[in-house]
This record gives structure tokens, sequence and C-alpha cells, in this order.
DNA sequence: TAGGTGACGCGGT
DNA sequence: CACCGCGCCACCT
């Protein structure tokens, strides 16, 4: 489905030690009301490596797919690694590390869908 | 075809 | 804030 194609190609474009929302990546895709979706591809769909994964974190900025990345605090040690720092109740700190998109990124991103033809 | 299931999110309390 | 209910929607029985 084109909805996975344009997930890749957005993941992909999460700057390296910043963090964003399920919700924020189906919105870049075109498809709001789609965060369910974003999670459930995350966990079925056969992306390749290298995919920034654990730079999806929810709303409540807390690791929700833990379990998903071989064991339990493998995210939060991949998003240390990067320089991403964490609350003292252990959520992300959004308001250092979230990823900021200008109101432009929108239509850049559509302009690489078409580009990509998805 | 109908019903259940989530790596989710928002609005109300 | 935290907690809870409800809406959401592609997928899979």
């Amino acid at each position: 489905m084109d909805f996975y194609r344009r997930m890749e190609l957005v993941c992909q474009a999460i700057p390296y030690g910043q963090v964003t929302s399920y919700g924020q990546i189906a919105l870049l895709c075109g498809r709001p009301r789609h965060a369910r979706q974003v999670g459930y591809a995350l966990s079925h769909h056969p992306f390749g490596p290298g995919l920034p994964a654990h730079r999806i974190v929810n709303s409540r900025r807390v690791l929700s797919g833990a379990l998903s990345f071989g064991g339990p605090g493998i995210q939060r040690r991949l998003l240390l690694a990067e320089g991403v720092a964490f609350l003292p109740d252990g959520r992300v700190d959004l308001r250092r590390f979230g990823w900021r998109n200008s109101p432009e990124a929108f239509s850049d991103f559509e302009q690489l869908f078409a580009q990509q033809g998805v």
C-alpha cells in the first residue's frame, strides 16, 4: 500500500537525535486520523533495516513499543545513544528533542510522494 | 460479512 | 497533570 511507502519516506526524514509521534507521521503522510495504522505498520510491515522507528513515541511521550525492539529498554537505549534526554519520570523531553515540522514540510513531502509515485 | 484488535489521540473530568 | 471513555481505521479471523 502507498501508505507504507509514504511512511518509509517520512520516517527516514526524522532527524538523528529527534523524536516525533505516531499521529505526526500519519499527518505528514497525508493521512489524518491514521496514527493507529502507523503503529500497526511498524509492528507488522516488513520495512527495511535502518528505519528509525525508535524515534517515534505516543502523544503521552511514552515509549509504548518497548517490547517490539527485542526487549524492554532497547528503544530507550537507542535514543539515549543519540543524545535524547528523558525526564525524571521516564518520559521523553519533547520540549528539547521533539521534531518540529515547518508548514512547508507538508508540501515538501507531497512533492516527494508525487516524485516517488506514491 | 460481522466482529475483534491494537507501537494511537483527543476531549472531558 | 492523570485518568478514563470514546472515536478512529486497516487488518485479521
